[in-house]
DNA sequence: GTTTAATCGAGACGGTACGTCAGGTCTTTAG
DNA sequence: CTAAAGACCTGACGTACCGTCTCGATTAAAC
């Protein structure tokens, strides 16, 4: 369910054929060409749209390209959740090496360097960010790593809002900056550090 | 030394009063408008120059921004060396509070959020920016490490090359995401994470 | 009986309620805001209408426009007529000086201007504009003037068909250039060159 | 010298080049499509000019069309004079005829027709033409008919205001309504007309 | 009196052109 | 000969209407 769904009745008239076509050539161009270089008469160009379709629907250029990638993830329909299989470090490696693998990938980490970018930009757009993809992912590593407190894997003391952001943010500080290389061992590295420190 | 300046002869006739005042006029519309709002034409207009002169010194408007963050930092020159007490934590908690109030201070990040921002797009500027303002900061955090490892204080099996990422990626992280607060607690809870895996 | 009438079987499920308010509304918004500026959008909106109910019944804006001229016309249903008390200069001097000052007066004269421009881009509207407003004035000034040669007011050699021009001609060209007055004393001034000539 | 050309000063950097290019644009468009029917956007396209270059320098498409309009005019440039041969009805016959098949020539007289319908939406434009194209040839025309008056071939009382009207306007009533023929011996009628009253 | 089908208000749709803004290049004028 | 000023061509912006199209919801006719 996208941003602009949310706002749209049952009884909207809205077209699905012209709302989808939009979505899929904003994905698109995003990928070919970027979010800076992409324009709206491009996307209703390609999407075969009257320009004010998109007007329509979307208030601006950050808009549109959110919910496209956002609808570009539903396609790829991630499980997202997190194992639990009892083996904490285990499982947390499994997510870590699925993020790196993903952000290593320059055609699959394309669109979400340029919603990280735009985010900085676009106060709204960096709430609708955190909101629909970050917090989720948030509260699922939280939800496992309370479960391992439970387990007794990790000390009752263990900061459980911090811990996600050591995880998470050294892999993503290495691809954003691009200056030293995000791998596995990398990864593995980080998971070390933050397991040992709150055993 | 800026970037532009390496270019240029100094035989060159460049006048430098036109140089100063487009960096300055680029970095007041920098803070005012943001990067996005910002165009050459208002930067030439402020500084009360021609748009050539601009397109004459600099490829692009990323290039003339970075330009003059630099030259403002120039102004504020910092130090920016890390002490060197025997203390490692006291040390680092010196560093990363410094950090953390020049990040929590909109004023004085605004220019380095969208710096950080454009390098997404720009692998040139990219560059720059690691080599200019990321590398220096990171030799000096892996010399104050390194002597830490002679001291003792750090394990000697320790990676040098993944700490400083462990330590600034989730400050980063969060002062990016805007999701979460960042603040000194925080900053500790990183640094004692970091410390008690690796000593 | 307008023209759009002439096409609708009498069976029609036509609404006249909408017929009328677009009507209206169309001649309200040809005082207010002149032919080029009102838009057939702008009809609907104000006549509480569909567009596709003027499209339905319409061809053009133009054509809109001109049955609101006639149904306004229609309101102020005036004879027209010219009197014959055998005093042809008398009889002519009045129907003159109506003409004037109904041109002379911006607001009923508005309409009148815009479809006598209009009908120079548009041949079809020409042909209406000829047809049902002018050659009827025609046809009775010919009339009066017939009754005059009969009369020996006029001498026998009279051009009839090039008199009612000679007449009206002056008018019309200062009432649509508006360069210099149009009034009575100009229209007394016309009549006795007119009819000094064909006595 | 058009109307434009009075706004420039002598160091205007405004291009020659593009100033022409665009009046034969429009003046192309103008007899090819009509004047509702070309586009500020055509124009440019077709003289290869940017948009902004013709904004720049009219304030509408009105404007440019009746320069366009001049423009065409001072390339054919008429002595525009009328004769002074000494007999009255001849010189004003040969302007008449000469007007007549001007109108007459669907070609020559597009461009007038389109300058009068837009002069009556666009009081501005109206004012041009009757500063720049009528009152000149009125004013040669009242001095003709002055010299006339002298000469002893017009009565002393003749009304030299209301003559040239009552010579032009009928002509340019049939040119306009287009309802019945426009031809050189209605020409000669009304001229034999007006001089009969007068002489 | 119900069907039933044309008409209605509404407004989304693919488009075209609008008039504005800024990009980056080229040209003129003053110092 | 440089640099300011700014005109030039280009192209995207966001808006206004175009004329077409689909949606239920009346209505008035024919059953």
């Amino acid at each position: 369910m996208n941003v602009a769904d949310q706002r749209v009745a049952s009884t909207s008239r809205r077209s699905e054929r012209a709302r989808v076509a939009i979505l899929e050539a904003a994905y698109d161009l995003l990928l070919d060409e970027g979010f800076l270089a992409m324009t709206i008469e491009g996307i209703a160009a390609r999407a075969g749209v009257g320009k004010q379709t998109i007007y329509r629907w979307w208030p601006s250029k950050s808009a549109v390209v959110f919910d496209a990638a956002l609808h570009a993830g539903e396609q790829a329909a991630e499980d997202g959740g997190l194992p639990d299989t009892g083996d904490l470090a285990a499982d947390l490696r499994l997510v870590l090496h699925a993020i790196v693998d993903e952000l290593r990938d320059e055609r699959r980490s394309a669109a979400q360097r340029t919603i990280m970018v735009e985010s900085m930009h676009d106060h709204a757009l960096a709430e609708k960010v955190v909101e629909h993809i970050l917090r989720p992912q948030l509260e699922l590593t939280k939800d496992r790593l309370r479960s391992a407190v439970r387990a007794g894997q990790l000390g009752a003391a263990t900061d459980i809002d911090a811990l996600p952001d050591a995880l998470y943010g050294p892999i993503f500080y290495r691809w954003m900056l691009r200056a030293r290389p995000l791998d596995h061992a990398f990864a593995d590295q980080i998971l070390s550090t933050v397991l040992e420190a709150n055993s």
